[in-house]
DNA sequence: TGTACATCAGTGAACGCGCGTTCACTGATGTAC
DNA sequence: TGTACATCAGTGAACGCGCGTTCACTGATGTAC
């Protein structure tokens, strides 16, 4: 069979869209290629002509989660008065919703700790789509030199990365909430 | 074979404290009970005689890991000059030293995205561990009342571990460091 | 314009592999008498 | 004190399962003439 001229390209976009967030709810190792593309109504043979491997999908599904977030921030940013633009962003960041969504949201709160015992080349290709999210937000972040923005939303970042991931890991609704609170409060009053 | 009298509580012991690094180490979902039982030099059929099931030595292997990290925490705190525990926690969580030694570290920072994904019944005897790690080192946790401590200890640690995280995730060693060298300033400076 | 042919996204069966789990068996030690 | 027996930690082979990957094949469409 020869599929229509665009078949192509629109079926890796449905692989990657589905891939990033089904990992980002299921975790990269258990779950896999087959769920992917038996979700897409496809066999997983055909996966082959779209992707190189299964490391290969993950380092393109981890920048697409990247490029994702990196827009739901600016939107936030971007619907904020002025001068508040960071707030919003850690207030989305920090909300119940992005807690419930981990398959649309922050893709290192999702499978950060999964990062390091990638390959190095993986790795590399992850370490990059984390520095042009960066370089999106960083408008948005306060500081005199571009260094010193940097450092600071690298700081952030990391910090909120850990407070997602802990909130989700606890299983008592009321203490997560509170835990997002006290979080919010405090990196607002560091960071703003 | 009738084994010496202690033997299968030693042997209990050796497979919670292998199983406790290795999963840190490579993760908890590729690496399994094969691996654990093998680096023992024991063959996989027996580990059933000391644990239910897979989930079951995950629950134990990060009980134990809690215990482990809390007995460095301690140690920190405890050899630090009056009224400095809390710093000498935060410089030792925060260290090299613990970005390279996944095996014998905080276990959120290691394993915590997959916590969230764990059955309930797992997630809440994970919960109990990171609980009574937290009673142990509310002592040396600076506040009025002891709900102030709790919520202290929750959100500098939940925010170290996303540090530690994504200083692991970072293939560059000198981002890695000024990461952690920002943090330890923040840090200190905000809870201290 | 009509015809012959090349393309290649997707199929579906097969591959080896390691996983978690089960189970009949072993046999040196502890216990009962 | 000596003997018969029960115990049970650990063995090793087997189980079904889903994984990532390979490959010969299909056949409607695009291209060449």
């Amino acid at each position: 069979v020869r599929y229509p001229a665009q078949q192509k390209a629109e079926t890796h976009d449905k692989i990657l869209a589905t891939a990033a967030r089904s990992f980002r709810e299921h975790g990269a190792e258990s779950n896999g290629i087959g769920s992917v593309m038996k979700e897409l109504g496809l066999t997983k043979g055909g996966f082959y002509r779209h992707f190189e491997s299964k490391d290969d999908l993950l380092a393109e599904a981890v920048n697409f989660a990247f490029k994702q977030m990196g827009d739901h921030m600016t939107e936030a940013a971007r619907s904020a008065p002025p001068g508040r633009e960071l707030q919003a962003m850690i207030d989305r960041y920090l909300s119940l919703e992005h807690v419930n969504s981990p398959g649309a949201g922050c893709v290192v709160a999702a499978l950060g700790t999964e990062f390091s015992r990638q390959p190095l080349a993986i790795r590399k290709r992850i370490n990059r789509s984390l520095s042009q999210y960066r370089e999106r937000l960083l408008a948005f972040v306060p500081g005199r030199t571009l260094e010193e923005k940097r450092q600071r939303f690298a700081l952030l970042f990391a910090s909120m990365s850990g407070v997602l991931m802990n909130a989700r890991a606890n299983a008592d609704p009321k203490a997560r909430e509170e835990l997002l609170i006290a979080a919010r409060v405090f990196f607002t009053e560091a960071f703003t």
